[in-house]
RNA sequence: GGCCCGUUCGUCUAUCGGUUAGGACGCCAGGUUUUCAUCCUGGAAAGAGGGGUUCGACUCCCCUACGGGCUACCA
């Protein structure tokens, strides 16, 4: 049987990098076993509904290279990928599931639960609606035919009827077998009033006509995978495989990772930008290639000691053994260093269509471009360290009053001038860096003083790159300028 | 509270009964005939606790503690 997966996320919002490793891994499941892999949109809860989120989650699956094989546009033989589309097909499931005595209407008002759950709240215990207490209530178990028929006029759900006295197992690929007593299930709502399906049924029935093969989701879905498992029973069907993924958790503190998180320690939980208030990993200045990396990362690994793997690697890596039973805490600092490292290696080209790479770099002329491109790339763990590191281009000020007093009391304008003069009778092509050492050596002058007053000069700052690199880039002329401007700083 | 899942350096992790418990991020110290957020070398840093099973347990089992999730006509 052919290998499919689907994502499905809820449009209620941009897909933050827990979805999105969702995703990565059901993409990856999907290449390693040469199958589909579908997004599937489960738009059930109209009163969630975020118009942009479909589209954000597809630019930031195309982003990160995980394009979908179906969904959520092109239908076919499955029908539609998106849930809200697909409401006659629930809907006729839910009438098999009525007809086979499995499922039954439920008339009880909200209000009504409401109190019930609030008593047994009030007595310490969790309220249940299942078969210890279905009998009291307004369904159509309690209700005569009559009195349904004319229910059914009016609001209602549709609930499972879960049988007592069972254990219900089910096996998960990453911790095995998950087992919970059926008395302890809710006779769950699989329709809701307003004529859309939950999202247990949904899923479930979904699963099944798409023809899923494994099921890839978070761990927050694991209490209800014995619950999904009686709804597959319910119908006479056979399981897919389950994976439940360990969740991504604050990087301190308690809980699982969310927006205000990034919002309070200035890093970002989102791919793309969402508004303006809140950039994501792209906007920060991340490569798709290192987040995906660092993503993969988080909850998995190949058994070794790894840990750079292309997408197309990844594809090939990737095994069910290898991902992790705990949740991950998230790691900006680790985030960025894989993201430094595919920095580090992409080729100048590659960086320059970077959004932070056009806006500090667009005045340049395009061979100083990736000149500059070349000389900074090695020192940024994100495109956006781009732009403090090459403010010196324009100009060197302010000095660096620490670094300027490091050298002041030690005669740097017998230093500076020497470099001026070499710097006048340079020529083109040419470095200084041979003349300049010569004559420290030969004046007994330290290199360190030399460098260092070269340096403040150049760049204002004692860091950066090489510094005859950072010459050639500036060119003689300015050079020079700098230079002499520096000695007239210091007189 | 109830139910489910988990627990190796601060963090991400290797180990699948016998290892000086390895790597990476971060941190610290050196080095790269100059700086540095690059690069290289080195260092500090871990099996939650208690019982078993076993010749031998980080590894298997149980208990406790702690952590996480779920407990909606949200997904």
């Amino acid at each position: 049987m052919k290998t499919r997966v689907r994502f499905a996320p809820s449009p209620t919002g941009p897909l933050h990098i827990g979805g999105l490793r969702t995703a990565l891994f059901n993409y990856l499941y999907a290449r390693k076993h040469k199958g589909t892999f579908i997004l599937r949109v489960e738009d059930t809860d109209q009163n969630r509904y975020v118009s942009g989120s479909e589209a954000y989650i597809q630019e930031a699956l195309e982003w990160c290279g995980m394009v979908p094989d179906e969904g959520p546009v092109n239908g076919g033989a499955y029908g539609p990928y998106r849930q809200s589309e697909r409401t006659s097909i629930y809907k006729k499931h839910i009438d098999q599931l009525i007809a086979s005595g499995t499922a039954y209407y439920a008339f009880d008002l909200t209000d009504t639960l409401d109190t019930s759950r609030k008593e047994a709240e009030k007595k310490g215990e969790t309220f249940r609606y299942g078969s210890h207490n279905r009998m009291q209530f307004r369904n159509s178990l309690t209700l005569s035919d009559s009195e349904i028929k004319a229910a059914l006029e009016g609001d209602y759900v549709v609930r499972l009827k879960v049988t007592p006295g069972q254990r219900v197992s089910v096996t998960d690929e990453v911790r095995g077998n998950v087992t919970v007593e059926s008395d302890l299930l809710d006779d769950k709502i699989l329709m809701k009033s307003d004529g859309m399906p939950t999202y247990h049924f949904a899923n479930v029935v979904d699963d099944r006509l798409m023809e899923i093969t494994t099921v890839i989701r978070g761990e927050e879905w694991l209490p209800s995978l014995p619950m999904h498992k009686l709804i597959y029973d319910a119908f006479g069907w056979e399981t897919p495989k389950f994976m439940h993924l360990p969740l991504i958790l604050k990087p301190n503190g308690k809980g699982k990772l969310s927006k205000r998180d990034g919002d309070k320690d200035g890093f970002p939980v989102f791919p793309l930008e969402w508004g303006e208030d809140t950039p994501g990993f792209r906007e920060m200045g991340f490569l798709p290639e290192g987040l995906v990396n660092y993503l993969a990362l988080l909850g998995w690994n190949d058994g070794s000691e790894k840990e750079l793997f292309s997408l197309t690697e990844l594809e090939a890596a990737f095994s069910v053994e290898g991902v992790q039973k705990a949740g991950a805490r998230f790691d900006y600092e680790k985030a960025k260093s894989v993201n430094h490292q595919y920095l580090s290696k992409a080729d100048a080209g590659t960086l320059l269509v970077m959004q932070k790479a056009q806006e500090v770099l667009n005045d340049f002329e395009e061979e100083k471009q990736l000149q500059i491109i070349n000389l900074f790339k090695e020192r940024l763990y994100t495109i956006n360290d781009l732009e403090e590191e090459i403010a010196f281009l324009r100009n060197p000020y302010p000095y660096d009053e620490k670094s300027v007093a490091k050298i002041q009391n030690k005669n740097p304008l017998m230093v500076l001038k020497q470099i001026a003069l070499l710097l006048v009778n340079q020529k083109e092509g040419e470095t200084i860096k041979n003349a300049l050492f010569q004559w420290a050596k030969n004046n007994d002058v330290p290199l360190g003083l030399v460098m260092q007053s070269f340096r403040l000069s150049l760049v204002g700052k004692l860091t950066g790159p090489d510094l005859f690199e950072i010459c050639t880039l500036l060119g003689k002329n300015v050079s020079l300028k700098r230079v002499q401007n520096f000695i007239q700083y210091l007189s």
